[in-house]
DNA sequence: ACACGGTACTAAATGCGTTTAGCAGCGTAC
DNA sequence: GTACGCTGCTAAACGCATTTAGTACCGTGT
């Protein structure tokens, strides 16, 4: 069997559109950009002939006289599986998505193995091969050299993490996870709770940090003394460690810095004998799609990731074109459900 | 304060290596391209001169001459809530990568609004602007016009979907959806099961039309009737709905084509007072982070996305590069845990 | 008649890596 | 000495959209 014939119809270059309105290749950039030294008669056949070919011009020979990319980057270096559990970077993705349309940029998206030099070389390869202008940095660790990284290639870059953070002078879109933090021990400490324990992400990672933070000191503007914490690094298992941890301390509710450890957590606890929301209260943050199905259904905190995700492409695409906006930082809301209750009567 | 002095340093040229390696720029095209016409001592004093100034082609004048874009896309029309949820698609994109690493091209990504015509446009856009060579087809719709887009446009694509199915004359890589539908079913009669049903995802789509398929062909395989069944939509409400619709036909066992539906129905299930296994088995499909830490942890069907994604990307350059490559099409693998036991003993 | 301005366009340069044609220099054959 | 071939390199063209410099043509003023 021979291959389709017909085949691939070649895309036709400004030469084409040039030729049928009967011009030169100058007058159809001019006409097309809008600029003056064209009349509104020719600009107009112009128009036509574009139309007529379905002409748009090669990003690459663009790119090649304006040193633009027209694409920004984003490199994961996440592992797959982990990176399946988060329904923030969906979010993210859609609303970059939203202000690229406008910009004629594209996302380039790379995910490397796990670790800081494979992720480094992903940004490294991208800027030398001129493939992006710039590059969004998600998953910020304290002491992350990206930032630096980013400057030294000359690419413009967003950091999006916990508010109020140090990104090493790169601007950033700040999502207020403290205040979901903050918000889920407000309600818990409004149920009577005292004993409130906190099951924190993975210590390296800012967003973590801060919302360990962010429990701390919600717990002192209580006037509730801080109670046990544990790391469960994002995952399932670690929850479940951490949860099996903390329950030794007899605590009457646990905060959770993600849905994940949440639901691991839930397991552990009936696993116990415990109830919940009866004997221990609960709460997640993300809300996962899975988190308003469970039985009982997660109290949790959940983000606008779409808004974070515009917030961060609208700021990367100013400092590409060299304008300013200011950054917003779009606050997460506490989600109630069955799994936060008052705690035992006092025995 | 005024901007950090110093700046973007230039990225280097063809012409800079040729200059520091004191010969002209055909001469270093020549040599790091490993083609003859250079003596093996200005090869290395041109390699050593490139590997200084830490220069890398810049592909917008490569996808010039050779009319490459070096890219490969992928738009997806999913609600970002939706495609949140689905471990597939991180994995898939890991495996993607693993093999666009080796063939200098990137991946962009882009995620449009739902709807078809929206999902079109993200083609034909990334497709005039030459910006890639050629892309992935994931969420294969029955009737799907992708395919035939696609070749309009000149763009060599591969799909991704359910083996055996109907893409249209695009080359595909099959996932092998209805095993592991089969094992679930074969598990469950093996365990006693007779009244199996079934919940659906979005009957739009080949790999939920395929995975209902899998079920009926199980069933009869095994001499069952195939019980009720009901579309889910692969979300949480609809799984949850589908339960109870399913319940009053007092099945011993429900296949869902997804775990998120699955985890709901397990709510569903115990609200009704139904405990899990004992009077109720479940399995669900996808083996989300979640599906091992809940209470039950849930029998479900795991694939292995890398492995898919790493093969549509090495049938997707192939088809690029004009090389042919047989594809494979990776087996899912029942995983048994809790929510399955034999069903409460004939009454 | 010629200078001056403005308009509407064209020709040519530009960016950057690859490729092809061309050329210098050397050795060999006759 | 010329013809021929080979090696090792250079110069130049190419692809494509944008931009700048340049030109033809018209009308106006003197």
């Amino acid at each position: 069997m021979d291959e389709q014939s017909g085949g691939a119809p070649a895309t036709p270059t400004i030469a084409d559109v040039a030729r049928l309105a009967g011009v030169s290749k100058g007058a159809v950039s001019l006409a097309l950009n809008d600029k003056p030294g064209v009349s509104e008669e020719t600009r107009q056949r112009i128009r036509e002939a574009a139309e007529t070919l379905n002409w748009r011009p090669s990003i690459h020979a663009r790119a090649m006289l304006r040193s633009r990319a027209f694409a920004v980057g984003l490199v994961l270096a996440r592992d797959p599986r982990h990176l399946a559990l988060d329904p923030f970077f969906a979010g993210f993705l859609g609303g970059v998505q939203t202000v690229l349309a406008d910009s004629n940029s594209v996302l380039v998206l790379q995910v490397v193995g796990q670790g800081e030099e494979a992720e480094a070389e992903g940004y490294r390869r991208l800027a030398r091969e001129r493939r992006i202008d710039g590059a969004f940095l998600l998953d910020v660790r304290t002491d992350d050299r990206r930032p630096a990284l980013l400057r030294e290639l000359g690419l413009a870059a967003v950091a999006v993490g916990p508010d109020g953070a140090d990104y090493d002078g790169t601007p950033f879109v700040g999502v207020r996870d403290g205040d979901g933090i903050r918000d889920a021990v407000e309600h818990l400490a409004g149920l009577g709770h005292r004993r409130i324990a906190f099951v924190e992400g993975a210590p390296a990672y800012l967003h973590s940090a801060s919302r360990l933070a962010a429990w701390r000191d919600a717990m002192r503007a209580h006037g509730l003394p801080a109670g046990p914490h544990a790391a469960g690094h994002f995952t399932g298992e670690g929850g479940a460690a951490a949860t099996r941890l903390l329950l030794e301390r007899r605590p009457t509710a646990i905060v959770y810095a993600s849905d994940l450890m949440a639901i691991a957590g839930m397991s552990v606890a009936r696993e116990a004998g415990l109830d919940v929301p009866a004997d221990l209260s609960l709460t997640g943050f993300d809300d996962n799609p899975e988190a308003a199905h469970l039985h009982p259904p997660l109290t949790t905190v959940r983000q606008d990731p779409v808004a974070v995700g515009a917030a961060a492409a609208e700021l990367l695409m100013a400092r590409i074109d060299g304008r300013r906006v200011t950054p917003v930082s779009p606050s997460p809301r506490l989600i109630v459900r069955g799994s936060t209750a008052a705690p035992p009567a006092a025995r």
